[in-house]
DNA sequence: GTCTATATTGCGATAGAC
DNA sequence: GTCTATCGCAATATAGAC
């Protein structure tokens, strides 16, 4: 077939449409402040098709957070990790993890959910279990594919795996959100995860214990699933 | 003396006055939405004399977290630490941290500073210097007099205080945020604060190194200052 | 564009401190 | 009695809402 061949886009790509229309104007504007109508704008059709797609303006924005953390976790499924390196495999997760957190999309998201969490509690949570949640059950995945092995000696693997996420969203993404910096180089990711991941390894890994009065360090078990 | 000795108050309890109102006031509402007649309401007086103590909303406010960070600094100066055992003074810390992130208060500045950042980029700045910024520098600190006994071993500590500090303000403290579950009680703070030592202990003490390619993890020195 | 809300300032009056 | 901090109110400016 020739150029001018003007055919109706897939619903596939139609729904990426919406997506992208969507996330350009929610990610400058925030959750509230965001009308249906200035997507359309941006997007041309009718609302009525983002209401049959997506259900409500809830929905819409769910979906868009859930669509980042499809893409972000796609590339680190557990069985494409089998058997690699324990530490590539965490570099790699957490430079990307933090390549995405300190990047546009994700500061607007962030910054939308702190802002609107108080008149939008269904919101909150969905976007925290899409999102953070659902990055922190990933590594705990990885960790606990390497308990079996041996590779580490830590009791809980979700607790594990939320300090790793809680030092990915530490004090450098707090400067980005804040304005104070902006989103880091590569250089700085490379530094910045590799101490992340010098200490957690190290922490995970048994090591030596400097006083410790509950058991050795790691090898507590705890109930929380954070 | 009897009953009715209207006596002026001293200065400093004007002022603790003060900034208790604002406190009420700011935590409920954010920063843009309070007025400075709202808070009057509260505390009776003259706007004038608010501006006579702090200058203009910025400085009541920026009072406001220097003196929530530096009650909480206050019983933890570097003196006082001297000799101690550094997983003991790091546990009390961490709680004393977390208790205090996790309170309304904090998670009110948290809450307004994230979302007023845009408008107030200098307020963002100051807040975050007196409040994160001081915090994580105390605990560099303390990894300095550490690292210097050969209690640990990682190179470089304002590094290695902000991951500690990303592990207290993780997803726990991100879910308080976002109103997904209440401020913790001492029990979780004790095993989440416990398990977050651990790792962090470990991790700064050398340990094993697992296949790290820059010499091994813990010993290379950066120049950030997160 | 208008219009309201509110940050900020000015100033005379007052009430305790000394 | 003087002195100073605070008060109460009014005026101005301005940013954001509609």
């Amino acid at each position: 077939m020739t150029a001018a061949a003007a055919k109706r886009p897939t619903p596939d790509q139609r729904r990426a449409a919406m997506l992208n229309a969507a996330a350009a104007v929610f990610f400058e504007q925030g959750y509230a402040a965001t009308s249906i109508d200035a997507i359309i704008e941006r997007l041309g059709g009718s609302k009525r098709t983002i209401y049959n797609e997506f259900g409500n303006k809830e929905g819409l924005f769910t979906a868009l957070v859930s669509e980042i953390a499809d893409r972000a976790l796609s590339e680190f499924e557990i069985d494409k990790i089998k058997g690699r390196n324990l530490r590539e495999t965490l570099l790699d997760f957490s430079r990307h993890m933090m390549r995405l957190y300190t990047a546009p999309p994700l500061i607007g998201v962030y910054r939308s959910i702190v802002t609107e969490a108080h008149r939008f509690p269904e919101l909150a949570r969905t976007v925290y279990e899409r999102g953070p949640g659902r990055a922190t059950h990933r590594i705990a995945e990885f960790l606990e594919a390497a308990a079996c092995n041996g590779e580490i000696q830590f009791g809980n693997c979700q607790l594990a795996a939320a300090h790793l996420i809680g030092m990915l969203r530490g004090n450098f993404h707090l400067s980005v959100v804040l304005g104070l910096r902006p989103a880091p180089s590569e250089e700085e990711i490379d530094e910045y995860v590799g101490s992340i991941i010098d200490i957690f390894l190290n922490g995970v890994t048994g090591g030596q214990s400097h006083g410790a009065k509950n058991g050795a360090p790691g090898i507590r078990r705890q109930k929380s699933d954070v």
